[in-house]
DNA sequence: GTGATATAATTAACAGTGTTAAGTTAAATA
DNA sequence: TATTTAACTTAACACTGTTAATTATATCAC
């Protein structure tokens, strides 16, 4: 009576294997330049049959999303060692962030930029791995704070001013590629160093 | 011989028309949910007819993103007049900068945002209008160095420190406007105020 | 005022879009 | 082997940006 579960395992096979064409086409030519008949073209199978796995175009890219935010919180998640020096922890989180956004720039404006455009529930509701991420930094910054090193006691404005600070410079850096920046790395430190001195 | 100056007259109005046309729908529907259909129904003109005064939708895009720009300039330039305390007016541009993000979302999006997914030279180039508004930016900057308030010298690096903080918060109070911020006010004054002491 | 000219605006068309409903094929059950 | 069920496809709808060809209109010279 296997055959339910095979049926079901390749189910799930096609489901990824439509979901990471779709990651593909989207980060390569833009979401809106993708068609759905595009990618029913590199599965080689009929348009419709995306239906019968998501709900419609945006469900896609709520999908792809998802797993964008997964991996991130991954990223995230293996740095969370020293907490002795939760200053320090804090910093290379924060440039672990703006890293990912710049290695994956496509990936985190679909994420952050046009999805909310498309799907007003923004993927930070309770329980999501979005909500999971903003959590991860409310813990560095609460460390931050209880060893007294942060000025502000409020963690949940700490936490958003720290956001605010490498969404921005992740945005810009991807948005405008031919600005005249100062040196990367050096913008993205100053950036980091900026917000948490000035938290002191 | 007026016949001429009349006939220019009454194109650059229907060009204004469609303009005002297009930003209404752009901003109320989101750009790409907008035809050229729906801009020409609205002005009572052809679809076609359109394409005699914009090359295409992308340049409809960017001649009300240069509109932004320049309201944008405008608001800031308004703000410039206390050079006795070069802090306190950077400040204030701050807050009027997410301010005026905040007060047009949508165009602020579709300036900082949308605007360069489809034109590559992001209108930052050297005469134009989002030229002006960073070089807004990097005289209040100049002066704070000038007066030696700030610790970091390099005023490219700090005003570029000073925008991502600015932009970031404005792009995340406009996207997850369900995400439970702090109170508005604060957030925004303590992200500029974070900054502005990071960079002492 | 009439006819020629230039310019403004339109219609028709093309190749493409997301999505739904109906139809077909293939596989698992009885 | 016949029947049921799930997976998939075909055909269609109303729409999209954009171009080429066509029509209408207003200005000019006479």
């Amino acid at each position: 009576m296997g055959v339910k579960e095979r049926r079901a395992r390749e189910k799930e096979q096609l489901q990824r294997q439509i979901l990471s064409a779709a990651r593909e086409l989207f980060v390569s030519e833009g979401y809106e330049k993708v068609s759905m008949r595009k990618i029913a073209n590199k599965i080689e199978y009929s348009p419709t049959t995306i239906y019968l796995y998501f709900k419609d175009k945006a469900d896609l890219l709520d999908s792809v999303c998802k797993e964008t935010l997964l991996n991130l919180l991954n990223t995230l998640e293996q740095l969370k060692s020293d907490i002795s020096d939760p200053v320090e922890t804090l910093r290379k989180s924060g440039r672990a962030y703006v890293e990912f956004g710049l290695k994956y720039p496509q990936d985190y404006k679909l994420t952050f930029v046009i999805r909310p455009q498309f799907q007003k529930g923004l993927g930070l509701e309770e329980g999501s791995v979005g909500e999971q991420v903003f959590n991860y930094l409310r813990e560095m910054v609460s460390e931050c704070i209880r060893q007294q090193v942060f000025r502000q006691v409020d963690v949940e404005t700490t936490g958003q001013v720290m956001w605010s600070a490498v969404h921005g410079v992740t945005l810009l850096l991807i948005d405008f590629p031919d600005f005249p920046w100062t040196e990367r790395d050096k913008l993205i430190d100053t950036v980091i160093h900026t917000t948490i001195e000035g938290l002191k």
